[in-house]
RNA sequence: GCGAAGUUAGCUCAGUGGUAGAGCACAUCCUUCACACGGAUGGGGUCAUAAGUUCGAAUCUUAUACUUCGUACCA
């Protein structure tokens, strides 16, 4: 047992235990289980990522919950799983085809080829996510993982479809929509990140058609002129009225162009004259629209230019095309002036480039169930923590635009929609298409490809990924799970995605599952780095979590990060936190070993509790109570600091300190007896609430500790919660307040004594003896605990002592403590240092004088703040007199 | 523009009206038989700024500054 060694090695003992839990089916979930549920699913990670510090504190989070829950007689599903992630995962192996000798592309393929080729990365590569969860030590039902595309859920998506295309709430529609150039895909409105750019304002001319004189527009696109139809112009604005209804000639591309007149346009900005593109732009799309105007498209879905009639910019990549568009101009002379300006550019997401606004055919979803979304969150049926997050969450609801949910991809759920053959041109190039065309027989869209599958032929869009994972709560559970888990009782994601998926989520639920999909969302802290940027994988600024659990163990690494995890902002992540992790395993496996040294406790006599012992059980009930009161309140920082600072400060450094005279030979057997009881009292009860945090050292412990084998054998991890009820149920309250008060007097009284001695530059190992003139009865058990503690040779009561002149002393809730020195005070300098606190305390009486003379206070403060400040001063009148004597003795 | 969150020790963060806290870092001391991934002691904060409410404000109110996030947009 004494040659365990001194180190905690955290690799083995988490494997072990991670491959043990797994046998023995802990994590699995029983539907028909009696016990009552406690369902989460997990926010499927990209079946291509890997493992990052927002997974982890994510999913630790998670862990934990379900660890305690299972710890609280609950049946525990924990449903994992993973999202295709359609555009991340096609990117990928795009980019694989490219690396190839000759290099390919997807279209080399088709799409047929090219799918089952990304089928066949995932299964190689898909699953790295998954193991790395499992390293973290996650407890989920891994037999019942899930893929967003497996053959269970799949069908559902399809499912969903149909129902929702049935009812009319998806439809085809040529709109404006993102369009992401490289990607030559449609985007959600929730993809695109508007984001301040540096670019230049253009003012142009443009002459007027019949030569009388020219317009200035001013624009940031003037490689779209070619596409414009119009120039537009404030209705009240009295410098143009004149010209509305005139003609310009369009500068590139030249033709004759009316002026219109739309009070979209602003006054104030730029030359109070707008250029109309309605094929590239969102409101210039609007005003064309309202005015009846023609749509010219100039730009390929690869974002080059296609306008035969201005060849020297036909197939000129948008950005070329925007320097050399002003050239052209200016080389016409109709430049004005250029400006730098920062404006808004919509940026994609996915592929980091400007999106163009681009008119096209895409499938929509008008949302169902928005008002039950929004009934539910406002009223707290369920409950976002933060709070804030559900103004974030309304205000998205209340302006909700249709979504649009079809990407020009080929991984992801192709759309159920087949066109009949004979018409499919027509049909695809119609500009609405609903549930009366189904009608018409015209197409056919369900779960299974229709009957006669020569006759038809199917969309080629897929869909938009979320529109797989908003259905997460309930596609990933059979009819039996459903039953005895649905609605899941809490979810834990990033308020990034918010909009993406919770708040989707949410509608789901209601529209298909007949109710909110879960109760609680707990929104996590985003995870960045020391300069508070985010996290990246181009920044190189994102640790590799294996590489921290490989340093710490997985179990550091999760008490580390949930230590600095604040709610409701964002954390900064520093490494040392996570060392401090490792060290407190460390140190928790010490105080482990170092009770296994002392062998079994025996009952024999009868264990004689003092007043430390009882102090340390009751600092354990409230423990208990803190735990439970820091988990129901999702607050994590504050259970893992009362973890740790319970065990550090008050078990390690206090009481074990103060007990470690018990377990050496000759010590009195009923007192040894009660310190190992109490040992193991404080660890087995310990173990258990830390048990979710750190599952695996708190199990291997459990096990050595020998707590496993009576309680027949079973892990820890599925061993009910000690209950704190039974510590202490022999003693009334008055008695534990009165050993509590008397562990705490001597805690205080040794730091006192440790104080002296540091003060007297005294060596730490220099054994020295104290005197006490106590001021309550102090007995020699006491007594011998205080001289261990404030690590001296001995601590003398005595009464009547009478202390030599200048006599190093402090005042300790125990008595007066003397700490005699014959020959090593140096009298001038005891009296300097005394003349020094004398000064500081008389400073203390005066302010506390003044605070106590006024009646203001001493009338309308509470009686107890007064009294604590009544015996302060109290306490520094005392010192001040002491102080007084001694300098008079050292003059 | 609008909205939200934040600003406390060199660093990372606690602290919701009553003597400013923890861990790390720093300084000095200690390898004493659980732990040097440890122990002991110490230095270090006008709690972003300003005004207000109060006997009393890090804490409540208002304004300002800065940081981060969300959202809306004017070419």
């Amino acid at each position: 047992m004494t040659e365990l060694p001194k180190a905690y090695e955290p690799s083995f003992v988490e494997e072990k235990w991670q491959t043990r839990w797994m046998s023995e089916g802990c994590f699995h979930a029983n539907p028909q289980s009696p016990k009552p549920a406690y369902s989460i699913v997990i926010p499927p990670p990209n079946v291509t990522g890997v493992l990052h510090m927002g997974h982890v504190l994510n999913n630790t989070i998670q862990d934990i919950l379900a660890r305690r829950a299972r710890q609280e007689g609950k049946e525990v599903l924990w449903l994992p799983g993973t999202d295709h992630a359609g555009i991340a995962t096609q990117a990928r192996v795009e980019k694989e085809l490219a690396r190839e000798n000759p290099p390919r592309t997807r279209y080399d393929l088709g799409r047929e080829a090219f799918v089952a080729r990304v089928w066949e990365w995932k299964e190689k590569h898909g699953g790295i996510i998954i193991k790395q969860l499992k390293k973290l030590g996650c407890s989920c039902d891994w037999e019942r993982e899930r893929f967003t595309m497996d053959d269970v859920y799949a069908p559902e998506v399809a499912r969903v479809f149909t129902e929702l295309f049935r009812e009319g709430l998806i439809y085809r529609g040529r709109r404006m929509v993102n369009w992401d150039p490289v990607l030559r895909t449609a985007l959600s409105d929730e993809e695109v990140i508007m984001t301040p750019t540096k670019s230049k304002l253009y003012t142009i001319r443009y002459k007027l058609a019949d030569g009388s004189g020219q317009l200035l527009v001013a624009t940031t696109r003037p490689e779209t002129i070619m596409a414009d139809v119009a120039v537009a112009v404030n209705p009240k604005d009295p410098r143009f009225s004149h010209l509305i209804g005139r003609t310009v000639i369009r500068p590139l591309c030249e033709a004759e162009i009316p002026i219109i007149a739309d009070d979209h346009v602003e006054i104030d900005f730029g030359t109070g004259a707008l250029k109309i593109t309605p094929a590239h732009d969102r409101t210039d799309f609007e005003v064309g629209m309202k005015n009846n105007l023609e749509i010219i498209d100039i730009l390929t879905p690869d974002g080059r230019i296609n306008c035969p009639g201005c060849p020297e910019l036909h197939g000129m990549d948008r950005f070329a095309a925007r320097d050399k568009s002003i050239e052209l101009i200016d080389a016409k002379g109709l430049l004005e002036k250029v400006e730098e300006y920062e404006n808004n550019v919509g940026i994609s997401q996915r592929s980091d480039v400007p999106i163009e606004p681009r008119l096209s055919m895409q499938w929509f979803l008008k949302y169902p169930c928005v008002k039950e979304a929004a009934e539910a969150v406002a009223s707290g049926d369920i409950v976002f923590r933060p709070a804030h997050w559900a103004k974030t969450y309304a205000h998205w609801l209340e302006g909700i635009q249709d979504w649009c949910i079809s990407r020009q991809l080929w991984w992801g759920h192709r759309i159920p929609v087949w066109y009949r053959k004979d018409k499919a041109a027509e049909l695809r190039g119609a500009t609405k298409l609903d549930e009366a065309d189904a009608e018409a027989g015209d197409i056919y869209v369900g779960v299974t490809p229709p009957a006669d599958p020569e006759n038809w032929v199917q969309d080629e869009d897929a869909l938009d990924t979320w529109f797989s994972s908003w259905l997460w709560p309930f596609s990933t559970m059979d009819e039996a799970c459903r039953a005895k888990f649905y609605p899941t009782s809490d979810l834990v994601t990033g308020p990034d995605i918010i909009f993406f998926w919770v708040a989707r989520m949410i509608m789901a639920g209601y529209r298909f599952a007949g109710g909110k999909p879960f109760s609680n969302v707990f929104f996590t802290s985003i995870v960045r780095d020391l300069k508070g940027r985010k996290m990246s994988k181009s920044l190189g600024n994102s640790p590799d979590p294996l590489d921290l659990i490989a340093k710490y163990g997985a179990d550091g690494l999760r008490f580390g990060l949930m230590r600095i995890a604040p709610t409701g902002t964002d954390v900064k992540f520093d490494e040392k936190q996570i060392e401090e992790g490792k060290n407190f395993a460390n140190k928790l496996y010490n105080a482990a070993r170092f009770r296994m040294m002392q062998g079994e406790a025996v009952t024999d006599p009868a264990p004689k509790f003092t007043a430390v012992h009882i102090d340390i059980l009751a600092k354990l009930k409230d423990l208990h109570k803190s735990v439970a009161d820091a988990l129901a309140k999702y607050e994590f920082n504050t259970y893992t600091q009362a973890l740790y600072s319970f065990f550090w400060n008050e078990y390690c450094s206090l009481f074990l300190e103060a007990v470690k005279n018990d377990l050496r030979e000759g010590s009195d057997p009923a007192v040894r007896n009660a310190t190992l009881f109490t040992m193991d009292t404080v660890l087995r009860h310990y173990l258990a609430l830390l048990a979710p945090i750190m599952p695996h050292i708190t199990e291997e412990l459990w096990e050595s500790l020998g707590f496993a084998s009576r309680h027949g054998g079973t892990p820890l991890m599925t061993t009910e919660l000690p209950c704190p009820d039974a510590l202490l149920s022999g003693l009334d309250d008055s008695a534990v307040s009165k050993a509590r008060a008397t562990a705490s007097a001597l805690y205080d009284a040794a730091n006192r004594a440790r104080n002296l001695k540091a003060e007297y530059n005294l060596a730490t190992n220099r054994k020295v003896r104290f005197i006490l003139k106590p001021a309550l009865p102090v007995d020699a058990d006491l007594a011998t605990r205080l001289a261990l503690l404030a690590g001296s040779q001995s601590v003398t009561c005595d009464a009547a002592f009478d202390a030599p002149k200048g006599t190093p002393t402090a005042i300790t809730p125990l008595g007066e403590l003397f700490l005699p020195l014959e020959g090593l005070v140096d009298v001038e300098a005891e009296r300097n240092r005394a003349a020094k606190e004398l000064e500081k305390i008389s400073k203390e009486i005066a302010k506390s004088q003044v605070k106590l003379s006024n009646p203001a206070f001493v009338d309308r403060a509470p009686a107890a703040v007064v009294d604590q400040e009544r015996s302060r001063l109290n306490d520094w009148l005392t010192r001040k007199t002491q102080l007084e004597s001694m300098l008079a003795a050292l003059s």
